[in-house]
DNA sequence: TTAAACCTTATAGTTAACTCTAGGTCAAGG
DNA sequence: CCTTGACCTAGAGTTAACTATAAGGTTTAA
């Protein structure tokens, strides 16, 4: 069964090693084992579960929370429930972040249609007395 | 025509009244006109201008490249193109960022379905043997 | 066998974006 | 007139998430 060292690891998810060791010492990283002089080795699933520590990080969810979630994860059965409905939770999290990139999409549009008129005219001009526009 | 005082503004944006001087500091506000004893009014204009400094920064800006953009408006048409970019530039970022969350958000899916199954079984024991699952 | 390229820990420094405090000014109501 | 509350500036403090350094141990290839 395949392992790696921490820049292979950390080559894998791309992040540094010093991310990794980072991690390991906020206490997110409690599965990864070592060696007799103390080197640590990352197996197959180590990497799956640092995948899912970053995708809790792209959801916004700070490294304190994710460790929450570790430690359920090491509790076990017992903290089914708190694990399920974090990710429930973290489910309305990113629908409603992608809700708000959606207007926010909709504003740059409006702004690249405003600058590509204003750049055809020549002018910021061309826009002054068009009532529609929102705002400079 | 209406006007706001900072806290009002702060109120209206949802900001603290803090972080608008903080952005004047930071020279994102040079269009905020002062009375003459120094305090900041806020026109209708200035709100305006505030949701697309937000807007920038719900993109990931991060605010000394929103002050350029700020700058170039001062300079007036000679700074169409960059301005042009800059937008063209956002929406693809906007872009990723949704196509980022998008795989975040089926990775999470996945997970609820996977703490639902084990909730109901009463262990995760369930997914032990099955090898769809991609990790704990 | 020695040097390069790893690894370790502990701890200090960095950066962004606020957030707050101290000390003072200003405008309106009693 | 005086007090109260909102405003002002300058500058210090906070927080998260790295990022780097120092001082030293280990492994591997020439």
């Amino acid at each position: 069964m395949k392992t790696y060292s921490i820049s292979e690891a950390a080559n894998e998810l791309n992040l540094t090693v010093y991310t990794l060791r980072y991690y390991d010492k906020e206490g997110l990283l409690p599965f990864v084992e070592r060696t007799a002089s103390g080197i640590r080795v990352f197996k197959e699933s180590d990497i799956s579960a640092l995948k899912i520590i970053e995708c809790l990080k792209a959801t916004g969810m700070p490294i304190k929370e994710i460790k929450h979630f570790i430690d359920w994860c090491s509790e076990g059965d017992s903290t089914l429930q708190q694990r399920y409905d974090m990710f429930v939770e973290r489910k309305a999290m990113v629908e409603a972040q992608m809700e708000e990139l959606k207007k926010t999409l909709e504003l740059i549009d409006h702004k690249c249609f405003y600058y590509k008129t204003a750049l055809d005219a020549g002018t910021e001009d061309i826009h002054k007395n068009n009532k529609i526009v929102i705002n400079n």
